[in-house]
DNA sequence: TATGAATGAGTGTTCATTCAT
DNA sequence: TATGAATGAACACTCATTCAT
């Protein structure tokens, strides 16, 4: 009996995630992905279900990866603006660097069926931890955890998005942003 | 010969919006948009030159539609915190009640060859004047352009998109999350 | 507008019913059915909605013809023996001229889905209409309609379908199981 | 090695079977065969060449059963009208207990490539075998042996079929007809 | 202007079958 | 023997668009 081929899937999933970057959500077919991933259509429904649930399931995966990626950046011992900057400038890497999975994931966040009860925030989890440690211990600011990271998130998000077509300097701008949720966000 | 029958554009219009709230840009195609606006696929082409065309066409015009109404919302009769609220309220309340035009944006944001050479920024330019007019006055700080449009729109879009699944009292997480840019954007 | 060429459903009708003789029920795919006609797959769609609702409403109407037929066959002057002969004979006429209908529906009788709700008695009705009147009359004997027309019908099926394997003459044959049956039904 | 397992060989065609009478012969596929009966769809080509040979192999099984039960159910020590009455009330039976073979064998002997060469007469030959023997006893009317079974098996199928929409008793109509049979085939 | 008919190209998915183990 | 993986071809059906009226 032939096994499965881990490899195959990652190509699968790396395809249709790139594919979604370049032709958008509602022009990547399962053909497409498929030739791109180098393997036949059927091959797609031996890894999954149907086209849903492969969105589903590598949506859910990279919503993931993200949050993870961001944990790492962190650590206890920083200062509260140490920890701004760290989450700031490492959601905005991230975004940058892994463009066609961040593309990929906001288009199957507004895509009903896709991204049903899912939501963004419960992968926030693990850095709200550490926000609460450093709000126990009178570091930050005593927000709501839904208002922390809809200020700490949305707007970096907001500027990965339109850097195209900003004119000015984007580190210094995303530098501007630092100062302000520091400002904002850690007691002085 | 017939004239040009506005009605009949503007049904397919909200039917090609709500039918991409309810099924998704991908699922979303000009004979369901016919069927629900009780008019023929052919007519449809009678107004617009494609597909591609129409999501364009009227995703510049639910854009801008946001931002004038913001505008209305604003007067240069408020006073900075006042500025603030109305802004983030307004916001706010346009997502919500126009829950399928937002959806609809939201969505063709993403995908290429719609949303081609647009920035939500262009939109805010209005708004913009006014902020500057008030920086100027030295009510608000002087923060650039576009960290102001990220602070202020995005986390509202944000809690506007998690709202559903959030547990506790909405209009208490608006109003803390009013405090906060006030106290970021307002001089004291 | 263009209007519906009944000359198009027609050949896509003719289409199907000699492709499920020649291929059988379960080799006949819409993509064949549409080439023999020499139309495209899209346009079958705009004649029936399904390959299913096609299957059953030409199943009906093959079933009803066939009795349509059979019932211009007979006249109220026959003599008891002449109304079995013609019975037994036009059946067997109609399965052999019209070989490609009534293998047709044989097949859709048999499949789930397609004779669903349809019973070939309903459609005898009109010769019980005279077989009663022939019953009243002291003409034929007083059979229940159920056996009647399993064995005026069945057996003449089953010749047709055995025809050619049987080494004998069928036109003698078939003038015994007219005389069998002659015998059975008509009082003498 | 392990020996053929004819446990695994039985499953495949039970299934084949129970599936065809539920969802039909076009939509029964190979590989829902194989999860039916709990094995991979492999396994089938390792007893069978084909999905057509496997078809047509177990059609003639099953074609042949019918009529071994047939013939076990009479006895040469019968009277005439004895030997009508088993026959058709033992065809009646089977067909109503083995409702799934039944469906089976009539799908298939309508699918070209399955039923080629086939004549469900041939395998009648051990009852005409006790026919020819009334027959030359004077007990039954000698006609000839294709009329004498379409009129013995070809109303039992009929009324086999269609007894879902019957209305009135199924036993007391099956009485009738026997009686009908006796009548025309018994010599008085 | 407005339309239902018509379509070639494409959709997501399943098919019968073979491969590699 | 037995299998899950793998597949090219086919499946039923829908697509955005154009045609003929």
């Amino acid at each position: 009996m032939r096994t499965r081929d881990y490899d195959k899937q990652r190509r699968i999933k790396e395809s249709m995630v790139r594919l979604i970057l370049r032709d958008g959500l509602a022009s990547t077919s399962v053909a497409k992905i498929a030739r791109d991933a180098g393997v036949s259509p059927a091959t797609i429904y031996v890894y999954y279900d149907s086209k849903e649930a492969m969105l589903a399931e590598v949506f859910r995966e990279c919503s993931r990866e993200t949050y993870v990626y961001l944990q790492q950046q962190l650590s206890p011992e920083m200062d509260g603006r140490e920890l701004i900057r760290s989450i700031v400038q490492g959601y905005y890497t991230y975004t940058v660097e892994h463009e066609a999975m961040f593309s990929f994931v906001e288009q199957c966040s507004r895509c009903p069926g896709v991204a049903q009860g899912f939501a963004e925030e419960d992968c926030f989890c693990g850095i709200f931890d550490l926000i609460h440690e450093y709000q126990r211990r009178g570091i930050l600011r005593q927000y709501s955890d839904e208002n922390v990271a809809a200020v700490l998130l949305a707007p970096v998000k907001f500027i990965a998005m339109n850097r195209s077509c900003a004119g000015r300097d984007i580190d210094e701008q995303l530098g501007e942003l630092v100062q302000m949720l520091q400002l904002l966000l850690v007691r002085q």
